[in-house]
DNA sequence: CGTTAACTTCACAAATTCGTGAAACCAGCG
DNA sequence: CGCTGGTTTCACGAATTTGTGAAGTTAACG
């Protein structure tokens, strides 16, 4: 048996699983391959941060596809990079509590879409049956783009109650 | 000048930046090049129905492209086939004003997402600081889900309101 | 029952994407 | 001021994906 300390131990076995089938869900919602894991990878860390040198072993990936992975994230805005002073490894980091935050927070994606939605409105007409269509899909998404703040204020209300004070 | 009809008119240049734009945005959130180009030409089309030539011409692909993207619109139930009796003709129809439910609508989806975090938590033990880190997003998931339902309720009464009697 | 029109399937060629190894780069440290 | 460990950049080879042409399949018509 092994030894026991109070808390339940870290299966290394499963850690690698996890990592697998949720980088796995995050490469279905569009995220590239390395990127994922090297995600998954930090957010079941304890620190919730590692290095270059680290990662790569977990993950049996060269510090190439490291290194591109985290450029990647970064631009995400997913991970954020720390210097740690004295040493030149470099650490990234989750964005702790705050990262599926940023996955919904997309602002600038959905405006995007309803500003092709109005483009598609203009060229056929408000009026036609299809401009009705595109101009109800984009009544949705200026809709959705309003009740995401909303969701997201519960949601910190929901947390705090939950775990803040837990 | 051209002809005056009471309406405004179908801007084919217009019309075809809209496809190509909203395309973009479809391939940007996961979906296939030629899926998204179809789908966006259905959307744009007063019917929101077309057979294979009309979209193959006005997109200038292959029937085959055209064959395989319906069949990945079709699985991801964003587009139906209907057969026209009495023609050989098959007519694939965007799922009128429901296709962007759908889109949210992606309940299997958060449950994989769930199932892959519960499993991380329970290999790291839930009171270690990644478990901690791995339930408090498990926590915002299963919120979310349920959120999700609310909103639509939402749009719904809120369409009705807008255009249902508008 | 053969012909024909529409759609689908299949195999291949082209184009992208991906990850690695090797070289370059950078910042501490002696 | 040169060394050393760590990270990034670059170019290439491999693997996956993508769209096409051509043959195959199905169903309506004469």
């Amino acid at each position: 048996m092994t030894e026991e300390t109070g808390r339940p131990e870290r299966d290394p076995e499963g850690v690698s699983r996890f990592v697998e089938h949720f980088a796995a869900q995050l490469v279905m919602a569009g995220m590239p391959r390395m990127p994922a894991r090297v995600f998954a990878a930090l957010l079941v860390s304890d620190t919730g941060a590692g290095g270059s040198a680290e990662l790569g072993e977990t993950l049996r990936i060269s510090p190439a596809a490291v290194s591109g992975a985290v450029r990647y994230l970064d631009q995400q805005h997913l991970v954020s990079r720390e210097r740690e002073p004295g040493s030149r490894r470099e650490r990234y980091r989750v964005h702790g509590d705050q990262w599926y935050e940023a996955l919904t927070n997309r602002e600038a994606v959905i405006r995007r879409w309803q500003d092709a939605l109005r483009e598609g409105v203009a060229s056929v007409g408000p009026d036609s049956p299809a401009g009705r269509r595109l101009g109800e899909t984009l009544a949705f998404f200026e809709f959705v783009e309003k009740e995401i703040e909303t969701i997201m204020e519960r949601w910190r209300a929901h947390r705090d109650e939950t775990f803040g004070r837990g």
